[in-house]
DNA sequence: GAGCTTCTACTCGGATACGCCCTGTCCGAGTCCGGCAGG
DNA sequence: CCTGCCGGACTCGGACAGGGCGTATCCGAGTAGAAGCTC
């Protein structure tokens, strides 16, 4: 039970995303310089956050990705799903259903197995987290940890970047 | 991130576990058979769980495993880690100090990554609604919902399969 | 000088290898029960 | 009949293959901008 890098990646790119306006491109390949990261693998990443309506791509010079909707309106379950797959992390076999005691044949309709129960509480527990905590709040606490003379130098290194 | 098929025969060859007298030896073979569950596989998850101190095996003849302690004193966090391990869901590689502008060397003093911070809160609280769940707990919701029938049958049947 | 055409360079997106961990299986070491012989 | 011994069968535990998914990489299709030519 990890998650893998690209969800860290995916979690940085869109915070820095939500910080450019909202009519610039960002491509791959500086967002990776910035981060240290492999440009290719981090396509990836950027591909499925695409696929998720979460960002928009556009080719040619000058293009990049940009946020699909204000940052406001993104929370961090919506990224962690993007690149996870939205899968519950316990499924159910209901192997009690092969007990062989069992006098009448099992129905779909019945209650749902005690053990995915308490599993699948957990799990939502965990998207709770994630989905009240939104991408704008998101910068917000950076910004409070991050000096703003660092911030108004990588702001300028991005910049020229994209230049 | 999805969790193993082991998590879930675990959960219920505990629960099992914790229902007969304290010392009777339950073999993985009838668990496996009890579960529809191939036994071979089944005991690498068995062993997991010995090794976690949380059930005692027992060689030869009416072998097999027991609970180590009480039921009232194994939370469902304890067999999930059993199975899967206690590293956390989610590895901060501290990407944010590969940051190109920073003007000085980071150290290892410094807060934690905001986040890094809020997929750890997730990852507690998924924890938690485990740790907060006991075994003897669920073997009371599985009396609730198994009818008292086939609960004495299949008591029977354990009975008779390890006589 | 302005506008159109062409060209280049840069981007994303999908298709392609590699490696690790989960899944599944097998066999050997150790041990307890049950039968048997002897007293 | 009781006691001690021995054999056998059953158990766990670790060692051994196969497959699927995550990781990492590459190349092609498409496009926007810039340069150059014509008017």
């Amino acid at each position: 039970m990890k998650l893998g890098n690209k969800v860290e990646w995916a979690l940085h790119c869109m915070e820095l995303l939500a910080r450019v306006p909202a009519n610039i491109y960002i491509p791959t390949q500086v967002l990776a310089k910035f981060h240290g990261i492999p440009k290719e693998y981090l396509s990836k990443a950027m591909q499925a956050l695409a696929a998720a309506r979460l960002i928009e791509g556009t080719l040619g010079p000058k293009g990049g990705y940009k946020l699909a909707k204000p940052s406001s309106q993104i929370n961090l379950l919506d990224i962690v799903e993007a690149i996870e797959g939205r899968k519950k992390t316990f499924n159910c076999q209901e192997i009690r259903f092969n007990n062989p005691c069992l006098t009448k044949k099992p129905k779909k309709s019945d209650s749902i197995c005690v053990v995915a129960k308490t599993m699948f509480e957990a799990d939502q527990a965990w998207r709770r987290v994630l989905s009240e905590k939104k991408l704008s709040d998101l910068v917000v606490e950076v910004d409070g940890q991050v000096s703003a003379e660092v911030m108004k130098l990588s702001e300028d290194w991005i910049n020229n970047e994209i230049t």
